[in-house]
This record gives C-alpha cells, sequence and structure tokens, in this order.
DNA sequence: TGATAGTGTGCAATCGTTTGCAGAGAATAC
DNA sequence: GTATTCTCTGCAAACGATTGCACACTATCA
C-alpha cells in the first residue's frame, strides 16, 4: 500500500504533518533558515530588506511557522518561562496573585510553569530545582522563609527572583509584601478604639517574615497602647491553615478565658478561631471579637463577616510580574522591595465587648 | 586583570559555572557521551555493562549532573510537559483541582504549565497555541465548550487530551466530569422532600455541557416530579459567575415572586442569588431556599451555609492527570470518560416553605 | 577607473541530547 | 584455528533555531 504522502509521520500519526519549521519557510522563500530567523527576531529585524522582510513575513504566515521555543530556548538560553512557586494553591489568596502575575507576563510573551510545594522544604527543593533545569528565566516565590537557602542560591546563581508575600530577612532580595506592621497597628487599634483591653492573638509561623513581623508589631503596639498583654493569650500557629488556627485559638482558651477579642494573622487562622469558638458556643462577635488579615475571597459572606486586613491581590501580582520583567531585563540592577498598603475593613465580627466594659 | 577561570561565562555571570552537561560527565568518566546517555536513560541502561553504568552514576551524581529538559525535549520530542487550560482559577472549585492535577503529574515527572483563559475564545486559542508550540505532551482543559473548534484541533492533530469539569458534545473525547443529571435529580427531590412546589431556576451558560445538561435535567425532572414549570422562573446566567447569578434571579423577580425556592447550577451562581435576596430584603432559607452545585471551599460557612451538592474536587484531579497519564502513554487508546458520583450536602440555605404550603 | 565603505545574505558552528549504525573485542560453535 | 554470534561502546547525524564571520554586491569618492 503507497500513500501520497511524502512525509514520514503523516501516516504514523494519524495524518498530522508536522508543523512548519524554519527551514520550510526558508526554502518556500527561496532564502537561508538564518535571513528568516533574522526577520522573525524584532532585534535582527532590520538587517533584511524590507522587501525581503515583509515577502518572509507573509510566507511565514501563511504557513502558520511558529518558532519551536525549545530549540530557540536551547540556543540562546532564554525560554521565556518563569516558574511560581505557592505554599499552597488552594489558600484563597492565591489565585488572585497568580491570575494576575500570569496574565501581565503572557503579555510580555512569557509562560508560567506552576508548583505547590505543600510548605514541604524536600519538596521545595525539587521543584525550583526542576525549574533550574528547564531554565526559567525568573521565579516568583511566594513560599520564602526568613532564612531560606533555596532563595540564597537562586541569588548566588543569578537567578532573577521575586518574593511574594513573605519575604527574608537579608533586604537585598526584590519582593512585593504587605505593610504588615501598618496592619497590626490599625487592627489593634480598631480593637481598642470598640473598648477591648485585654486582646489575644493568634499568630502565624515565626520562620516566615508574615509571621514573625506580625507578632513582633502586636507584642510592640500593645506595648505602646498600654495593654497588658498576658502571655497566655498569645499562641503563634504553625502553618497557616484553619486547623492550625483552631489549635492555637483551643490551646489559649483552656487556660484562660479572660480576654473578649483575639487579633489574628491571617484570615485563615481567623475562621479556625472561629471553629474554635464554635465548639465552646462561644459567639462572635458577642463573646469575642476577631479579627483577620489578608480579606480573602468571601470572608465578607462568612457568618460572622470577618473584620480584616484588605490587601489589594491583583496589584500585588501585577507589581510582582512588573518587578520580575524589570530583573530579567537587568538582573544586576539593586533589588527594589515594594510595600503595599494593607486597609482595615470593618465588619461584623468585631463589637465592642459586653459587660462591665462598657458603661 | 586575568581570573584563573577557564570558563567564560564564570566571570560574565558573577562566578557562576555553569551547570554540568553530559559531555563534562562522559569526560570526566572517560567515555563518549551516548554512554553517558544510555545509562541515564532507562530504557537504554541495560545496553552498558554494569560496573560502567555504576560509575557513570556515581560520577554524574558528584557532578550533581541534571539533563538538560530543552535539549532532550528537542531531540526526544517529549518535553514531560503538560498545559493546563482554567477559565478562571479564580474560581474557587479549580485551586483543589489543580493541585492534585499537578501533584500527581509531578510524581510521573512532569510538570504543569497554566493559563488562565477568562473564557474568552480569542485568548484560549492564543493559549493552547502556545502550549502545542511548546510542544506539551498533553493537555488537560476544564474550559470546554460544548461545540469546541480548539478541542477538535488537538483531537485532529492527535495530542493527548483530557477535559476536567465539562465535555464536548462529540463523545470520542477523555473526560472526567461530574453526574450532573443525578446531582440536579438530588437537587430538586430535596426541594419537593420539603414541600416546594414552585420552584425557580438560575442556571449556567447553555454553550458548556453543566449549564445544558443541568437545565434540561432540571426540566425534565421537574415535569418528572409533576411540578408545573413557569417559564418566567427559569434564567440561564451567561457565566459562572456571582455578578451573572445576581442579574439572573433579579430578571426572575422582576416578572414574579411566586415561588419558594431556587435551584441553581453552581455556587458562584446560588451566591449571586444571596445578594439579589439581599438586595430585595428577602431572607433565605425564610422566604426562598438556594441550592448550588460544587460545594466549593468555605461555602458551609456562608450565611446560610449553602445547601450544595459536592463533588470530590481532589479526586477529579488526581482521576484527570491518571487519565492524561494513560493516554499520552497510548494515544490511539480509545477515549475514557470517568463520570463521578455528587453527594447532596444540605445545610441552612433550604428549609420547608413557610405559609400556607405546610400545614 | 579603482580603492573604500556600506548593505544584505549565506555559511557553518553551536546549544545539549539522543539514537541508528558500525565496529572492536569477547564468547561461542564448529 | 576460523567463522559466527553477542556485548558493549563510540561515531556522527539529527532535533530547530541563532549568530559571528565571510563574502558578494552596490554606492561613494578621489
Amino acid at each position: 500500500m503507497t500513500l501520497a504522502c511524502s512525509t514520514r509521520d503523516a501516516y504514523d500519526r494519524r495524518m498530522v504533518k508536522p508543523r512548519a519549521n524554519i527551514k520550510d519557510v526558508a526554502s518556500r522563500a527561496g532564502v537561508h533558515p538564518s535571513t528568516v530567523s533574522r526577520v522573525l527576531n524584532p532585534a535582527t529585524r532590520s538587517m533584511v530588506s524590507e522587501s525581503l522582510a515583509q515577502k518572509i513575513i507573509q510566507i511565514s504566515g501563511e504557513m502558520g511557522y511558529q518558532r519551536n521555543p525549545l530549540a530557540s530556548g536551547l540556543r540562546t538560553q532564554k525560554t521565556y518561562t518563569v516558574g511560581i512557586v505557592l505554599p499552597n494553591i488552594s489558600n484563597p489568596v492565591f489565585p488572585s496573585i497568580v491570575r494576575s502575575v500570569e496574565h501581565t507576563l503572557n503579555a510580555q510573551g512569557y509562560t508560567a510553569i506552576l508548583a505547590n510545594t505543600g510548605s514541604n522544604r524536600r519538596n521545595e527543593k525539587d521543584v525550583v530545582d526542576n525549574m533550574k533545569a528547564r531554565q526559567v528565566d525568573g521565579l516568583l516565590i511566594a513560599a520564602a522563609r526568613r532564612k531560606d537557602p533555596i532563595v540564597d542560591e537562586c541569588i548566588d546563581q543569578g537567578i532573577p527572583l521575586v518574593l511574594v508575600n513573605r519575604t527574608v530577612d537579608k533586604h537585598n532580595v526584590a519582593a512585593v509584601i504587605n505593610d504588615d506592621e501598618l496592619g497590626i497597628q490599625l487592627a489593634l487599634e480598631h480593637l481598642t478604639a470598640l473598648g477591648h483591653e485585654r486582646i489575644a492573638y493568634v499568630g502565624g509561623p515565626q520562620n516566615t517574615s508574615t509571621g514573625y513581623v506580625r507578632y513582633r508589631t502586636f507584642l510592640k503596639t500593645a506595648k505602646k497602647l498600654g495593654l497588658d498583654v498576658d502571655r497566655d493569650h498569645i499562641a503563634n500557629a504553625s502553618d497557616y491553615t484553619e486547623p492550625a488556627g483552631q489549635a492555637a485559638l483551643e490551646n489559649i482558651l483552656a487556660h484562660s478565658k479572660n480576654f473578649t477579642a483575639v487579633l489574628t494573622a491571617n484570615d485563615l487562622l481567623a475562621l479556625g478561631c472561629y471553629d474554635a469558638m464554635r465548639a465552646r458556643d462561644l459567639d462572635c462577635p458577642q463573646d469575642i471579637s476577631v479579627t483577620g488579615f489578608n480579606d480573602m475571597p468571601y470572608v465578607d459572606r462568612f457568618a460572622p463577616p470577618l473584620t480584616t486586613l484588605h490587601i489589594p491581590l491583583d496589584e500585588i501580582g501585577v507589581q510582582a510580574a512588573l518587578l520580575l520583567l524589570e530583573r530579567m531585563a537587568e538582573p544586576e540592577a539593586p533589588a527594589k522591595q515594594l510595600r503595599l498598603e494593607p486597609r482595615l475593613v470593618v465588619r461584623g465580627s468585631t463589637a465592642a465587648p459586653k459587660g462591665p466594659e462598657i458603661n
């Protein structure tokens, strides 16, 4: 049986003709592949005469030619790929960030590869190594720890890097973060303004910049406001998850119930607090007011709607992407840090304390 | 100034030594690169004598050699990359799916590249073309429409493909979907069991399989249950979003308020209904009961907690990934469809109708 | 008219792997 | 001892692009 097909693969793969490559375009245009390459590359476009360039563009369009990024990347060491490293994409703050990052990068021809570390160190290392092997042009990491060997390694190797949300203790890293100090101050001032004087704190992991800064700021601000901080009313959760938040508040409640509000370092922790309170039949905000941090999607619909600190998720994503683009263009430029201001959103989870506190 | 460095790049790029390649390993081991390649590739591993193989593995380990996926992919036409196409990652059903897909694929050495289409056709095409150009080994599409030229094209071109959540009208496509008929039946039976007789329906876009099937099933089941379906009590939203759901219910309410429950095709639409009701001071479930579909994260915490159909998001992701792995291994095998059963979760958004209906 | 500069294109090496083929040597058969 | 089969390893040509260099040609000038 003979087929009127010239290409080997045509029969094998259900008559699919392999995608046109640069050589096909070149021979159809009667020129050398290098000429086609030059025309299709904006930087070298001017080396070719205008008329020939037009012709080649025309033909390449007709043939539906698309550059093979593998071959191109192999030769140029530029893949137009960036890696996004998340601790956990199921945390509702990340989808919006990822979306705007991806959108902003796409517009410049970059493609995102995504990895979820599950906050597992070993995993993180593997994931980043894989991305490096794939020659990503840059990395966007939302899973950094205060001391992070992986971040250090990337910097040593000169890989353009932007941290999101969390940063490292060293200050020479590009990052887009929130003004955590301001946020905690706003929350605490809100609670004291409502009349709360005995305020508990449920914080995040101390090996993250957010967990650490928010905790320190809580202590500092409480002192400044003249609140007496009871150590028994403080618990730092091991992770930014609801169960961890629930456990933390249960821990506190086991020792003492002598507080009227709990300030948490994160919305998920706040939800965990809701759970802990429900288990003990405590009403929010009647018995205890609760504040969160992040204003993640849908917390305005919860029962009760959560008072929290709004951070501009889309904006964070856009800025992080722009910063990364900048760093990829000029890897040697000094690292910028962007610190965005959170805004307090007052909802139903906070109220004046009941009982003798108010007159 | 001279530096005691042999490699060109060492000085340029802040003393970073370029990653070891196969030639480096080969020369250190005193063998030809092809031998190293064979050792490191499980399929050809047995062609090399055991002792030599051990030595090469040892050396390659010491040098921290990692295969360059670009070069390898260029030669073999296999990139160990899969594309994930989502309509909108901010829809809370997707993060869990993405996470489990990514996890399952990772375990087999695959890396995921992610794209968000924003349900924009043009965008979708670009995104998929980009993925094809990047030679993804397979595609996972959660944004399919009932008639979808993009899906058709992928199939024509023989690209391993798995649809998630939504499928196309043609039946020869691998997919992991929900039993939408069962789901709608369960919801409707639940409402009638509570005593509801006049039930409105807020559906999804009719160009998606979910929107279409759920709508048809609502009509069919209502008829079977002997409910009289008022056309004015039905609205199909243009998109699975809260605003669209809100608009749909407002549309219905503008015509008639003569119903005691609204069955929606999707949790986000249900949330939109909450909004529409709040705007008219209607209470859920006192005035109107509402059901959703998907049981997306946190709907159990809403005010009121949403009665909805639970679908196993993680399971969907895992199964979709496994199915894709299967198809990549055997692209010519007949396409399987997996249909997972939803489960009704009754919460606070549904109750018996008030007034004369109950005695 | 001939030397010189400037323009546009082609040549060939290269990026890092993989793999069909060939051939060297060892093992087996006669 | 020679012919034959096996085993193992090396050679070299791909994969599809990019880019420094060479060279042919035209335009400029003396």
